[in-house]
DNA sequence: GTTAGCGTACTCGGATACCGGTTGTCCGAGTGGCAAAGG
DNA sequence: CCTTTGCCACTCGGACAACCGGTATCCGAGTACGCTAAC
């Protein structure tokens, strides 16, 4: 009842993340359609597809149509941060959206001259001060920084991933 | 289009936490109605309701029942920190999940005995890493805190509360 | 005058509808490759 | 054998529907106050 999870993420950050991820160990030479990216982790094609444009849109992968075609990587791993992945699916907007209501109701009218410029909303900072520092976190990690976690942890992932794609060809 | 905000915090956190100050500055000895609180700004007074309960049940109000009942702070505002109230009114858990899809499809079955304990998902860790400094940095604001923010830069507003409680009484 | 009892009005609390947005799906536009035909 | 040309299959891209969770609302349970009436 009172659990009702609210703060939730756009579940398609987690299916765009692995994705580049696995376009990182493909190499960024050919291009890999949608529906063999949804494949590899059953998922909906058409969906995945919806994220990979999301991606293209913010620069981070480039797209190719027709036979042959398909997604790739348009940077390097290092040149793309994990804040870039979440801005893409998620949305530039912060979570904390102030909406001023200190400003209406019995805080407003009362203070003679409405044109007192009221200082910035105290509330509204703390939150985006906290909201700054997930940010700055996002940003300090880049693709690279969670291959080389994977590869340390899990040596064979990268070897598998491109059997995978190749035999499946 | 592309930007469709979907981080989005609840917004009755900003009610919330609003409510919260007000009640501070009115000081805990007499419990003011939900209605009171959201006519002060203007607010749906049954839909504040539910969150001043979310926030009783968290243990940062006390309610009381009846003529003369209403809400009051439980703690002093140097006990109650922002991720408290994120918290009691947003739920518990953490904004990114991950689903492990990296388990299906392609990757799970290939690798023989899936017994094989898999390392922790690098990605979920980078987002969870990301979701803690967020927490924590709520985790240092307390409500006093952003108390003092807005007395030192608009040294009225505690008086200007009072005042209009206590004349539509 | 005092006190016990009752009615009433006010408040929280949870159960109940409504709506916007994420989730999921589909079809059209564009493009490169392939094959066949002609030189 | 080489070149050209037309067709076709494959892919992205954006427009369309469905389901879920937040938004909003309402009525019932409980309580303290105030009034009345009896002692």
């Amino acid at each position: 009842m009172s659990s009702v999870q609210v703060v939730r993420m756009n579940e398609g950050v987690e299916w765009a993340t692995h994705t580049c991820l696995n376009l990182a160990w493909l190499g960024a030479e050919r291009a890999v359609p949608a529906a063999r990216l949804a494949a590899f982790y059953e998922l909906p094609a058409a969906y995945l597809n919806k994220q990979l444009q999301a991606l293209t849109r913010a620069n981070i992968l480039t797209s190719v149509s027709g036979p042959r075609g398909g997604f790739r990587l348009a940077k390097a791993p290092e040149q793309v941060t994990l804040m870039d992945v979440v801005t893409a699916i998620d949305g530039p907007d912060p979570a904390f959206r102030c909406t001023e209501i200190r400003q209406r109701g019995g805080s407003g009218e009362a203070a003679g001259p409405t044109s007192a410029p009221a200082a910035p909303c105290a509330i509204d900072a703390a939150m985006r001060k906290a909201e700054l520092a997930w940010r700055r976190e996002l940003a300090a990690q880049t693709l690279a920084d969670v291959i080389a976690t994977v590869e340390s942890s899990n040596p064979g992932v990268p070897d598998k991933v491109r059997r995978w794609f190749d035999d499946t060809r």
